[in-house]
RNA sequence: GGUCGGGUAGCUCAGUUGGUAGAGCAGCGGACUGAAAAUCCGCGUGUCGACGGUUCAAGUCCGCCUCCGACCA
């Protein structure tokens, strides 16, 4: 890592403890335990938990089960387009004052992006700012013309920025336009992992689980969302126009039971779909964190916190991270 | 018992006039700095149900057996 030694742009006095890994590696329960042995806080790191109302698919702890205060979760209305950008600025502010008050901030999520926007040196050139004037004009280009001369237009202006990005991956194009309507050029920004320095002192605990393993607790878990009532809440959420917003209704679990309640579409099937869509979800955030170096990873095929914890606690001591008696 | 379909990749199926096989999905690997639970890229050897025959050559034709489905008794 070309980590610049003791960066602290935050001035924390004590390292966030990161905790990270695929759905269902027991990411929640593992965060809170530390944060409890730590006088610590949880701050979740997860593009759809930051949504109201979208709680069972999301894999929410349930009010009734959180020990400690929780950050991250709830942000806005699921018609909010919601942005790595906006949580960013978000997850930083509830760094420095869960460290203001002498707590320890524990980072807790699945979404790879938004815990290296915590931690790490990323630059959003409006900064917290949501909006994307540019973005409408560029996907209407890629519709009527394709894709092809989309990325055609890019590389005639960017050609650096072109040459990163594949013609067929639409979003990074439109991206790029963006951003070049900012005086930013995507390939200034998108450097490589190792060359970004962290900016947040962290020490990153890694949840890992055996793919067959991981994959036949998802599907414990999806049929547990479906018993608890995850038809109704999407039912609800529909009620509230959820099928005209822009990233909520992406979500895993959702959009295939919105499949059901507006397509007719028979349930067992959904849930198959929601099944096989999160085994390909677990495999992309394997794929994500692989990479991290920085990331200690623990055994967590068990599933059990009790075998967890004593691994997290022993990571964290060689850390100088000290735990507070049970 | 008889007739007709069908048995080809984990699943659903293609396979032209015989030249030992290919799509989608799943799976695996990867990328990813403003939608990231999103988006995108790469990877296809499998007793072509079994046995025998015709042929230089059989998934493809013939025989026999077997399994599944439908219909007729």
């Amino acid at each position: 890592m070309h980590l610049r030694e003791g960066a602290n742009i935050l001035g924390l006095a004590s390292p966030v403890v990161a905790v990270v890994g695929p759905t269902a590696s027991g990411k929640s329960a593992l965060a809170q335990e530390l944060a409890l042995r730590l006088a610590g806080e949880v701050v979740g790191a997860d593009s759809m938990q930051v949504y109201r109302g979208m709680d069972i698919g999301t894999g929410k702890l349930r009010p009734d089960e959180r020990k400690v205060p929780h950050h991250g979760i709830d942000l806005c209305e699921p018609d909010t387009a919601y942005s790595a950008a906006l949580y960013q600025s978000y997850a930083r502010e509830c760094f420095r004052d869960i460290d203001s008050r002498c707590k320890r901030p524990v980072l807790c999520g699945g979404t790879g992006l938004y815990v290296r926007a915590a931690l790490d040196g990323y630059e959003f050139p409006r900064g917290a700012h949501a909006d994307n004037p540019a973005r409408e004009k560029y996907m209407r280009i890629a519709e009527e013309e394709g894709a092809d001369a989309l990325w055609g237009m890019l590389d005639a202006r960017d050609p650096e920025s072109a040459a990163l990005i594949h013609p067929n991956n639409i979003r990074r194009v439109v991206r790029a336009f963006e951003m070049l309507e900012e005086g930013k050029s995507y390939a200034q920004h998108n450097t490589q992992l190792q060359t970004i320095p962290q900016v947040v002192p962290a020490v990153f605990l890694g949840l890992a689980v055996e793919p067959s393993v991981l994959n036949a607790r998802i599907d414990r878990r999806v049929d547990a969302m479906v018993e608890e009532g995850l038809v109704d809440e999407v039912a609800q959420l529909l009620a509230r126009g959820f099928r005209t917003h822009i990233t909520a209704p992406q979500a895993i679990g959702y959009k295939e039971i919105v499949g059901v309640l507006e397509g007719g579409a028979p349930l067992g099937e959904a849930v198959e779909k929601i099944k096989t869509a999160t085994h390909r979800y677990a495999k992309r955030q394997r794929s994500w964190f692989r990479r991290d170096v920085r990331i200690h990873w623990l055994d967590a095929d068990s599933g059990d916190i009790e075998k967890l914890f004593p691994q997290a606690s022993s990571v964290l001591a060689k850390m100088d991270v000290v735990l507070e008696e049970a």
